[in-house]
DNA sequence: GTCGTTTGAATAACGACGTTATGCATAACA
DNA sequence: TGTTATGCATAACGTCGTTATTCAAACGAC
């Protein structure tokens, strides 16, 4: 209805005109974050961008190639934060570190990390480029382990199984909060609860991994 | 097409008639095992099971209604696996076995693993017969870590941040390993690696969870 | 027996989804 | 000033979960 008569300004492709891509990045992005995946449909984001479904094959191949575009966004955010994950005291400071920063990111961006680790866009596969943004947020971890191993702190040797079940840990640990919290929104209201619970679960695991058990200020 | 023709015997209601319920709940298990969740549409459960998509809606409600149906299933066969664990020699030999168990479940039914732990059925909502289903499993491991704890073998006091410890780290491991897998039948190719992998994790998480060191035939 | 009532089920449709064929309007190039 | 490229809107297609309508068989009451 009302055929074109709209578009002040239509078209002004090369550099201009990628305002279109980054406006659907962002509506996809702002739309997951605020309504979660299932609000995530082709139609809903054309509308919040200001332009028709086209777009989103135009600029992404189709809906996969946009939630990929999102894999990717966040795995960069997420590695980021682990990255910046400033040092602690105490046996393997920097791993756990991490796995601090792994949580607060995880609870800071409940539905991204659901896209990102739990697989809930159905049609989505992971392409090369998400897969590489993907590991070098493992990455990160295995150089904190590299480095606790360096320093002799660790009590094994496989430092790749120390990563992986590093990884798991608190991978599970989140995994399992955010499914238990039914609406995005409840996650918040027991984060205090679970804080312990998780500062717990990383001693004890560390203090599984590490070759003395030194005391910290529990 | 070919309309009210069909039909052989159409009606026996009460005792003979609860057979198109089973008929579609095994249809569906049967799909949801060998396709994985994306094939488990309305339609194609009906036509497996021999009826219209009528059947889905008046044995189960709808779609979620029979997925919850998978989802008590499969949560009821899981705690039975659990419970069912013979106890291992060392520490936490109940504990120990019953994540072993959790693995081996997870891995001959990798499928329903997804649907009941990564919710990869979209619009499924946990019923509360779904939830105790889900509860009662986790306290077949609740019960073992409490068996440790008579036993004196647990460094720490709070059991339930230990069980939940136990439950995630065992969730995250089989997590991980469910989605590196892309394909379904592709898990099993590399499962000999990663069985070592996670006796070392268990063993890890172990000894950072009992009062002393002891060794066992690692 | 015959007449409602109930129950299980098939057909066909509806709305929402991802996707695409068609066509048009603008920018860039000759 | 044509000619081609490109970005995009419209409208449609096929599939999904779901439902309104309808029908056939089984049961209870007389």
């Amino acid at each position: 209805m009302m055929a074109r008569m709209s578009s002040a300004k239509p078209n002004a492709p090369a550099e201009a005109s990628e305002n279109t891509r980054e406006a659907i990045l962002s509506a996809a992005l702002r739309v997951l974050a605020e309504e979660g995946h299932q609000a995530l449909t082709v139609r809903r984001i054309a509308t919040e961008a200001g332009c028709s479904t086209i777009g989103v094959y135009t600029w992404f191949g189709g809906k996969d190639g946009l939630v990929d575009a999102i894999f990717v966004e966040g795995f960069t955010s997420f590695a980021a934060a682990l990255r910046s994950a400033r040092t602690r005291r105490g046996p393997m400071g920097k791993a756990r570190a991490q796995a601090y920063a792994y949580r607060t990111w995880a609870l800071s961006h409940p539905m991204h990390y659901q896209v990102m680790f739990h697989r809930v866009v159905d049609s989505h596969k992971a392409s090369d480029q998400a897969i590489i943004a993907g590991t070098d947020s493992y990455a990160a971890l295995q150089e904190a382990i590299a480095e606790a191993a360096g320093r002799g702190e660790l009590h094994a040797t496989d430092l790749e199984a120390v990563a992986m079940m590093v990884w798991a840990t608190v991978h599970g640990l989140v995994s399992l909060q955010l499914i238990a919290g039914q609406r995005p929104n409840d996650i918040d209201s027991s984060r205090t609860i679970d804080d312990r619970a998780y500062e717990l679960a990383v001693d004890t695991l560390v203090r599984g991994l590490c070759k003395e058990v030194n005391d910290r200020r529990r």
